[in-house]
DNA sequence: AGAATTCATAACCCATAGGTTAATGATACG
DNA sequence: CGTATCATTAACCTATGGGTTATGAATTCT
């Protein structure tokens, strides 16, 4: 049982003297005089047997007990606001809508698919559904104008606080349109690839690392005719009206190879091979319209995996 | 700002009636009358805005907003209750010891000068430290048998649920004893390989594709006299005592190279440069003791680096 | 050394949190 | 239908939570 002498406003108090590094400061932006910050505090002390700030010359400085015990009461905090707010949005009928990021990858097949299996579902709440370049989702979802971001794993470095749940895996294809003479060609692919204009993920998108290291390993230092592009609706467009190349994720063009529109060129690209799934903030409880999405979008990643798995025979 | 109204109180009544899905027998188990469990339930629906159960025949039932709002309160008093003891059996000596899982890269250079520093701390508590196979190290952490893992970033199938903090990087190198005719050698490094037996890393590795990844680039498609080995301790005497190659991380004989007993070829293997740093469970918060031996860790990592970048002018 | 800043202690005060008992609905059960 | 169960509501009481002002102790700045 908990020790019923902690309240939430000892909590508050410690967290904000932490973040001010200031008795003084604290006591202001609560709206209380000092020495009642300087008691609640020895009375968490109290309960905790331990100090958890120590005098530092005129301020104070967090102890090594402190520092533990602030993410707990951080996490403890942001549990409780979002408790409160869960529910208060949810009263108000449409609270603020599920808002998910979607890579590119994703946003042709699985999210059109998920959302259908969504909506009936009937849970009322809205959605919105942005797609952009992976830093920049991530970003939002870290600062929690998103709530999920569906695509590719990022770089562990940007992972931190973060929470990745694997759906399926998925590489890159170098794909041209119907009829484009490499296809026909009998020398290897690589020789003359730099013959033709090329389209390249952008420098900030997951998989363009993948894409350079798989270049670079089949001896090709650098491209020209090199564009950089997010759209894949002018990828599409300028890939059939041109003899362009087109390195992209499988997921995008998925559609377009199979009714016979574009095709991949014959070569392995297993290299580029990489997980994609659910990220979410590593402590966030899910939302429950938001967990039943995340729910549907597991299972169109899983209708879609069999299908794949039926027509191509993969694996 | 959170509603001062709430209590902790309100929470653990809250969840212990909906537990008990009865006013009564929470009301037993919380030591109270019945009264001020009905009376406090009035409060907290009050502050949420909405009814978080309601009567159902002779008993209660709860609502929707009701189970939305429990699992942000089952979070919040979890996360409490472990902030609370964090500490708290801290205090009391000897809290359950602190596991970690170091792979052989770091075990020789970084968790030496890490544990000295972490003893410096007078922390009083016990660690277990345990070298071994990654895959089995990452299953040991994902159950809770370890609480921390040092070593190479996993592939990233395998880190989900889980953390990783990057230290710093480093790559394998090819090491022979000194005096080795390889070391001396006129023609390319790659030509001779096969000749002497090789100790590689073993297949469930981390650094084992990253190894033959590299092989197969530079035309080694096959190595013969091969021989697959995690014992570092092996190794050494191994390779001191013959003429065989041993594939292995830098971390392992920095020691070894530096006082002149084994030398590293002259290839270069920048291309099985690799991440190594902290994994843990995603939203696992760290216990005192583990969040201070973190921090000796990554002291002892940056004096490393620094003395690395110093005595070998890398960078 | 003296002034200024910042945190800690002490003494005190009052609203209310947090409970109590007693009486009053609802429901299910024999 | 009466009666036992379980929850709600009402009236009431008191300990203490949560502040306040005034003062003291320790550093740092000038």
């Amino acid at each position: 049982m908990i020790d019923a002498r902690v309240k939430f406003r000892h909590l508050q108090t410690f967290v904000e003297v932490a973040r001010q590094k200031s008795v003084m400061k604290a006591a202001d932006l609560l709206h209380v005089s000092q020495p009642a910050v300087t008691k609640t505090i020895r009375e968490l002390e109290e309960v905790l047997g331990v100090s958890v700030f120590e005098r530092d010359g005129r301020g104070i400085k967090i102890t090594r007990y402190g520092e533990v015990f602030l993410r707990h009461a951080g996490a403890v905090l942001t549990a409780l606001r979002q408790g409160l707010d869960s529910v208060s949005q949810e009263r108000s009928g449409d609270g603020p809508p599920v808002r998910i990021g979607a890579l590119p990858t994703v946003s042709t097949r699985i999210m059109p698919r998920a959302m259908a299996n969504f909506l009936k579902e009937e849970t009322g709440s809205r959605i919105k559904i942005v797609t952009g370049e992976n830093a920049v989702l991530l970003e939002q979802l870290r600062v929690g104008d998103l709530d999920l971001v569906v695509g590719r794993l990022a770089a562990p470095e940007q992972m931190t606080g973060f929470s990745f749940e694997h759906l399926y895996s998925e590489q890159v294809v170098f794909v041209v349109r119907t009829g484009h003479p490499l296809l026909s060609a009998k020398q290897s692919v690589f020789d003359t690839l730099g013959v033709y204009p090329v389209l390249m993920p952008t420098r900030a998108s997951i998989i363009r690392p993948f894409v350079e290291r798989y270049l670079i390993a089949n001896g090709i230092a650098s491209l020209p005719n090199q564009i950089e592009t997010v759209s894949d609706s002018f990828g599409r467009a300028f890939v059939r009206a041109s003899d362009a190349i087109w390195i992209i994720s499988t997921g995008v063009v998925a559609g377009d190879i199979e009714d016979g529109t574009l095709a991949a060129l014959p070569i392995d690209t297993s290299e580029t091979r990489g997980p994609v799934g659910l990220t979410i903030r590593a402590n966030a409880i899910p939302s429950m319209p938001l967990a039943i999405l995340m729910q549907t979008i597991r299972e169109a990643a899983a209708e879609i995996s069999a299908a794949v798995a039926n027509s191509a025979e993969r694996r």
